[in-house]
DNA sequence: TTGTACGCGTTATCAT
DNA sequence: ATGATAACGCGTACAA
């Protein structure tokens, strides 16, 4: 064989042009080479001129662990994902929130480390956060574990995507408003003309399932509406249909039903149809998430969608500012949802 | 406020203890703590021990940005994601094929850089590369740009997940044998007692395609059997409706189906249903992927499994291997796939 | 505005 | 087996 299988890690470290030699081929020291390097202005608008003139030549790439060592900053930032992974990364939402946290990160010179914890996360995680790693972190989560993210939140700065359901944790929180989705949600029903409306509701022990009845019932509140009856599932497929054939058990008067996730939904519209209630005329449908299940009912669903990738931009906006040296970004910041309006309401 | 709203990573850095503290501590020079610290045999054991205890009593954690500034090494690798997050993320294959990646990391010290090129890859994610960040690169994807991958294998040792469909290019490849996995499901037909076998394929640009054709065609000729009608699809299920279609108006004799993905197999069902083709009795369906769609269809479909964790778990090792010196590492490693046997055929 | 010189925490070489 | 000591490439007082 000719080529060798790969390139060595050896043969591109040793050819980097350093700061000192970008300095040898301006004309000047290694420390005017470094303040142009990072932006400073005190320096002469000829030498930033031969000085760039030279990084270009030479295709001079700081080095990164120099760089850390000196400044005692990594320049880097953790994703730390507290659950498995496949459950992780197969869910569209967590998929649109990296997208976000990777488009604001493209805009900085900070790189992403995934740090996954599979077996939940362990000391190993925290001894790495801990040794500098990273600036700071990101979690993305819905059940974190309590401890954990405590412990991380004593040593570095901390964004949390979704509001966990634990109290008084350090760090700053950007959330959906998922109080104001849902009674969005509720809103349309009512706006319909529906009166008697039902809520097959996520897992109470989530605050995104505590606060999407919160909206249900606030929209009702509003409008003067007695509120119907209550199903708790826990966001899948199955939960949808259990519930939904509980409702009909409980009270077949129904007219109108705000589905906590769209997963629900599609477990439940067949139940529906099958019983020969049709989907809006006898009983209007909304559900949450703009999930492509929603696409896929059969009757397709009126649903909410979550800036999924926004949220995730506004949490690495967040964190940069922090390490920025910003003290008072927001503890908590809400982003707003939208109502898409389709077939099933 | 009493309490901070995080922590800021200068108090973290700033009580870090060194390997000056260690050595201090354990009555020793710094050589000796690094040492051990990096296994050195040469080192008298009662100094292990005495080094040990007081970095367990110091907590003490090897500066990453020091290590990577002297010894060259970065210690951490690069998954990149050439394409969109958001379908990168969204397909379970992929996101247990980084599961598998994290499970080896696990065990090593390896730190895992997300690097994804949302708008195509750049030349800001190659300077990064080229700089030094990382010591290899994992690629995943279907689709790789061409002169981005060559550029990145002149430089660092990579492995690429899923062989890609341009030849000649360096580095290493781990894939599954999609050859034999699509021999499987076809023998697994013709052990059924089926004649007139057809089979939907992939797209004819990507090499899996091509490949579960191969496979197909292979179990026919080991059988004796003539080849049945073939109908192009792309992986989605739309296409596989159609393709069903097509595959009736073609030949309505065919008893039996190789599916190239449980996704155009979830959407080709129906259609044999409603024309009233029973399956299994009448027409044997065997997909592909092991996709949770796989189970949601009217008639269960026996398919083949991938093993995606089993792939990036291989593809770290690889790269792994490389970096730890190992020079004669397999250019391509085929992983062997699993027949899943359930109600379609 | 620019340069000098020291420090960042490790690894690695060379004596001992 | 162990301990000085010199890199590693960069940031940054401090001085000029």
């Amino acid at each position: 064989m000719t080529t060798p299988p790969v390139a060595t890690a050896s043969q591109v470290r040793s050819t980097a042009p350093t700061l000192e030699a970008v300095a040898a081929k301006a004309g000047v020291s290694r420390a005017t080479v470094s303040r142009v390097v990072n932006g400073s202005p005190t320096v002469h608008p000829e030498s930033v001129k031969a000085v760039k003139a030279a990084i270009a030549e030479l295709g001079y790439v700081p080095n990164r662990a120099a760089r850390s060592l000196a400044s005692q900053q990594s320049h880097a930032i953790a994703l730390v994902v507290p659950e498995d992974t496949t459950r992780f990364f197969g869910d569209v939402y967590f998929a649109s929130i990296v997208t976000g946290i990777n488009r604001r990160l493209e805009q900085s010179d900070y790189l992403l480390n995934l740090m996954i914890a599979t077996h939940g996360p362990d000391a190993r995680m925290l001894r790495y956060l801990a040794g500098g790693v990273v600036d700071g972190v990101v979690v993305v989560s819905h059940h974190a574990d309590d401890v954990f993210v405590r412990e991380i939140g004593d040593m570095l700065p901390m964004v949390f995507g979704g509001r966990p359901a634990l109290s008084g944790l350090k760090g700053h929180v950007v959330d959906v408003d998922n109080v104001a989705g849902a009674a969005d949600a509720t809103r349309h029903l009512i706006a319909a003309g529906r009166k008697r409306i039902a809520t097959i509701s996520g897992p109470m022990t989530m605050q995104s399932g505590l606060d999407r009845v919160e909206g249900w019932r606030l929209a009702l509140d509003e409008a003067g509406l007695e509120p119907g009856p209550i199903v708790h599932g826990d966001y899948t497929m199955p939960s949808g249909t259990r519930a939904a054939r509980e409702l009909l058990a409980i009270d077949p008067s129904i007219d109108g039903v705000f589905i906590a996730s769209d997963l629900m939904a599609s477990g439940a519209q067949p139940v529906f149809l099958d019983r020969g209630v049709r989907v809006p005329e006898d009983l209007a449908m909304v559900g949450y998430d703009d999930s492509p299940s929603a696409l896929n009912c059969e009757v397709p669903l009126t649903t909410i969608c979550q800036p999924s990738a926004a949220m995730g931009e506004e949490m690495a906006n967040i964190l940069l500012a922090i390490l920025a040296g910003d003290t008072d970004q927001p503890r908590e910041t809400l982003l707003p949802t939208q109502l898409i309006v389709r077939d099933s309401a």
